[in-house]
DNA sequence: GTGTTGCATTTTGAATGCAAAATGATACGA
DNA sequence: TCGTATCATTTTGCATTCAAAATGCAACAC
């Protein structure tokens, strides 16, 4: 047989309905469509995708595991409304992730790595000056996402992003009235020192605080009931 | 109506299907019953279970979620094979996870936590100075599982929990032929010595690096092919 | 008027049915 | 003999169906 030519081809990847269901159902949670603290409405959503019960259901028994729905037995499905005390367990967990993902970037990053870090922290300094909260929340994110996939840890990713998905929306939120930007910028200024000093004990301490720093405004916006 | 009664009683549960499978599932992959690396018996495990695919089915997207199973659209759904990358993966997260609960437990902890945890720990001394190595394993996991619920965050213990569901069956082989016991009581000691002192920086510490200490062994199971 | 009971309707959980895809076996050709 | 093509069989993904449970409402008793 001729192995010459195909090397590494990537797979071939068919998403089952399931799999697309979980993603849409998070997005519609996400933008608010599906608002917390409602019932999952299952024949409206069969319709609106144009399936059958199973695979909504399969999808849903998913996103419960995760902790995005809530599946009360025989009285349906709901979108898990997070009180605070969640939120107060969930930040220690995230910040200790993200920790972690610093560390491990640190070991890992090449020069290019931290010079495309470097570009979008300018990036969305440039924003910031501008004002433009929007997009600084965007490159804000890229960051943080940069951060993790230099640490190089699919596994890493993928719980830190079942986490996240369930604050996802009140994060969001949050971040829209930031109150503490001029803090936030500086708190970057720090994150991206370390990681070009490739100091990452002080990359870890640094990514948690800033993370922990979000928790009461995130709070804050659950408490006054979503919206 | 009359509140002097009824103050709180316990919710009435009844598992649906689907969650009472993941659990056996999970149960049957670690006892080796599904040996890893080969195509769960769909229809099989109806017939064991008498129940029909639908709910089965549904528990192995929820397993493939965690990461327990993989699976293959159109090919059927497989017991995940852990790689020695997987595992690299895996230990640092769960070793950040249990710095956590170090920490928070060192926070929470009363007198009587601490006692109880100091019970554990003579009763595992008691088995090791036997060599009841069995023994002294589940003594073992019941001290890092007070201290998990020392930690008091449910999320975190179950998030700790769907990642070390994948490789619980690897860990209990390789601590069936423990081989560095001494080393790993002594790092006990010190575990009791930082929870009494309520140094919660240390035991995080001290918690992270004795699962490391795991993590070799660990690789070594997967390598040598299960069994 | 208030609260309870019984019944019709809706929703849920799980079994079954069915079409598409994958698998395996056999026949055929180089 | 080795490889390819064809076709029957099995398995899978999803839709549909059905029984059990929950919900909503009206009739009734107090």
């Amino acid at each position: 047989m001729n192995d010459s030519a195909l090397v590494v081809i990537e797979e071939i990847r068919r998403p089952t309905l399931h799999e697309e269901v979980v993603d849409r159902l998070r997005e519609m949670i996400f933008q608010g469509e599906l608002p917390v603290g409602t019932r999952v409405p299952e024949r409206e959503l069969c319709a609106k995708f144009g399936i059958s019960r199973t695979p909504l259901r399969e999808a849903l028994k998913v996103c419960a595991n995760d902790g995005v729905i809530t599946l009360l037995p025989n009285r349906g499905a709901w979108i898990t409304q997070l009180t605070p005390e969640d939120v107060d367990e969930l930040f220690p967990i995230m910040g200790a992730l993200e920790a972690l993902s610093g560390e491990l970037a640190c070991c890992n990053a090449t020069d290019t790595d931290v010079a495309e870090v470097r570009a979008l922290h300018y990036e969305m300094a440039m924003h910031y000056a501008r004002g433009d909260r929007s997009s600084y929340n965007r490159v804000n994110q890229m960051i943080h996402k940069k951060i993790m996939e230099i640490a190089a840890n699919p596994t890493l990713l993928h719980v830190y992003r079942s986490l996240a998905e369930r604050i996802r929306r009140a994060r969001y939120l949050a971040n829209v009235s930031i109150n503490r930007w001029d803090a936030a910028m500086k708190e970057h200024e720090a994150i991206l020192a370390a990681l070009e000093a490739r100091d990452g004990t002080l990359l870890a301490c640094l990514l948690k605080s800033h993370l922990l720093n979000k928790r009461e405004a995130v709070k804050k916006v659950i408490r006054e009931g979503d919206r």
